[in-house]
DNA sequence: ACCACTTAGTGTCGTCAATACACGAACATG
DNA sequence: CATGTTCGTGTATTGACGACACTAAGTGGT
């Protein structure tokens, strides 16, 4: 005898905020969509789940299939699960934050996607169903996690210098961190190794760091 | 035009690990299973979500109907879709952990339910599903929000000692804290209020603290 | 009434992490 | 070669954390 579905099966769906470093500022990948509901609004990046996928591997096929490049980062933020929350039938969206390193910026939209766009956290528009939420919440799940520190690698290229570490530090976290306690507690940490190369600006060079172990 | 179902529809469950403390040491409450699959083993309390319930509601309803209690503290665990994790078809677990204040313990087990117990984590039996894996998580969750403290109140009663508080904390957390210590740490964190009245046991009253604003 | 026992409750010191603060070094540019 | 800008470092102070031993207050038994 098969089974039989004695339950409402909602629809499950992930929905991605994707953050990038740009000029030092934190910023967010949103698409504007081309279909009902809500056309032409702007939205998080984000799908349903396909058959034999597990929760994580939807996040990064869709942050794939919309804006052609691989998470470094995957972190989840929390489920969101009001009834009304999508107008078309009962949706529950599990949310994700991505991190991306500012170079990977080829962005193309797909057929759901009008455009595919990074803003600025200053200049948002206003977002489709409750994006606005989950995006407010994945920006205190990610505060939290950048008092790690290690996790904000995944927003800088292979190599970089503890300025744009503390660039980035002070980017996620909206603290102002004091530079030679910064780096202290980057040593005490341990999460970085020195390398031979430094970088070569438009004043005295940086010396290059790289994830440790 | 009605909406089409474009995408499949998983099932989804909540599971929740709830915990208490007896006799000074963890004990979580399992359920043995009344029907197939896993007939007769024992697996963490949880159920379907229903059409218009949040996630978190559904948690709360199982809880009630499975457990006659109402959860003091629910906190989100994790997400569990593991393609195969349930035998009949495709269920996403979404799992939270519950703390009960130990006084609450009467159990009635419903119809899906052939009887529901508390077990010490030391003697957990082997359990249905992928829940020793959620378990796990859930303790792991568990430990890492109980060094704020302020959590463990809820398995505790209203007013309690601070030796009751930290037996609590070390219960969960597994680590040992000297006396005082802890008290220093609590009075740092002003999560407790002492009140006018003590707690009368076999020796020394020891002063009763409640939880602050 | 007294004693023994058990738990409650407190103060100090050493160590270490977090904060604040100012200057010389290295390179690019004009 | 002078100037400007970023890189990079040492020290003193404070507050948290960890280890440590004793007195205080009640119960229970004799």
């Amino acid at each position: 005898m098969p089974f039989t579905y004695e339950h409402p099966h909602p629809a499950v769906a992930t929905d991605i905020a994707v953050f990038t470093l740009r000029r030092g500022a934190l910023h967010v990948l949103l698409i504007e969509r081309g279909a009902e509901p809500f056309r032409g609004a702007w939205a998080l990046p984000g799908g349903f789940l396909q058959p034999d996928e597990e929760l994580d591997d939807c996040a990064r096929r869709e942050l794939m299939e919309e804006t052609g490049v691989a998470a470094e980062l995957l972190l989840p933020v929390a489920n969101f699960s009001a009834p009304g929350r999508d107008p078309r039938e009962r949706v529950i969206s599990v949310a994700y934050l991505a991190l991306l390193p500012s170079d990977e910026l080829k962005l193309q939209a797909d057929t759901d996607a009008a455009q595919a766009k990074w803003f600025p956290l200053a200049e948002l528009p206003k977002l489709a169903f409750d994006h606005g939420a989950i995006l407010a919440r994945a920006l205190d799940t990610l505060s939290a996690h950048a008092r790690q520190v290690s996790p904000l690698f995944a927003l800088l290229p292979p190599r970089f210098t503890l300025s744009q570490l503390q660039g980035a530090y002070e980017a996620v976290t909206g603290d102002d961190a004091e530079k030679r306690n910064f780096r202290k507690m980057v040593a005490t940490l341990g999460c970085v190794r020195e390398t031979e190369d430094f970088a070569h600006g438009s004043h005295r060079p940086a010396r290059l760091y790289e994830a440790a172990a």
